[in-house]
DNA sequence: GATACCAGTATACAACCGTAAACCAGTATC
DNA sequence: GATACTGGTTTACGGTTGTATACTGGTATC
């Protein structure tokens, strides 16, 4: 690269790149899903496994791993025979309401548009 | 990729359906970056590939095209010699400048409580 | 003993995301 | 003629994402 920073280092610095941060938490098909849901209230594994529509066991599982090591979930395992696990969003997690009700807003307007008035520019 | 997603119940519909909605046309890791670029101010497409840093001329035609399909941006072809593209952001693209705040709000937090407080709970 | 539920794993596979590099036509400059 | 600019496309390839199916071990129920 260059040595020289180009005029867009400060935008990137303060605009791009903590985007790509929250994306690369966020992205993939399942993670807000599975947010939202645990959102609502606490659920068992199976329970997700049912209410997350379309979901496999192993992304489940490979999500809530991801979602756990960056604090947003927390895994609370019970001594109860069998054993339960429980999942439940952290405070952290929490803090991802303002982004999530945003995307949310902009989803649903995009559908409006899409449906209603689908030929506009 | 579906511009709408299936029909569903309760919870879904409200909450998860726009999301994904939302999420399906913003996913990946260039159309976020092209989009905040283009929102300081309109490019070519050779200048996009330099200021969009690492983005290959491949997956930049191709998300344009997608962000163009999604009415995000728009491309203008000036009949000059040799033929200039003209890629901007349209006044609909402008509508995600909340989502990106958003986003961009969140993952300026995270990074600071990455590095500042990278292993509490 | 057979079945079912719990929380996942294991294996195999397909599709998509993304990279690297070469290449195209047209115009202009050296 | 050689090079470089314009805006891309083509080919080849690897890595990740995501799906489908089967399976584990322990407990409880039928």
């Amino acid at each position: 690269m260059e040595a020289i920073a180009k005029p867009q280092t400060g935008l990137c610095i303060t605009h791009i790149l903590p985007i790509r941060d929250a994306l690369d938490i966020l992205s993939g098909k399942w993670k807000i899903p599975i947010i939202v849901a645990l959102c609502v209230h606490k659920r068992r594994f199976k329970e997700l496994h049912r209410d997350v529509t379309g979901i496999t066991a192993k992304m489940l599982s490979k999500e809530l791993k991801e979602l756990e090591m960056n604090k947003l979930v927390k895994r609370t395992v019970h001594d109860t025979s069998p054993v339960t696990v429980e999942y439940s969003i952290t405070e952290y997690g929490h803090s991802l309401g303002p982004v999530i009700n945003e995307l949310r807003d902009w989803g649903l307007k995009h559908r409006d548009k899409i449906i209603y008035h689908p030929e506009e520019a």
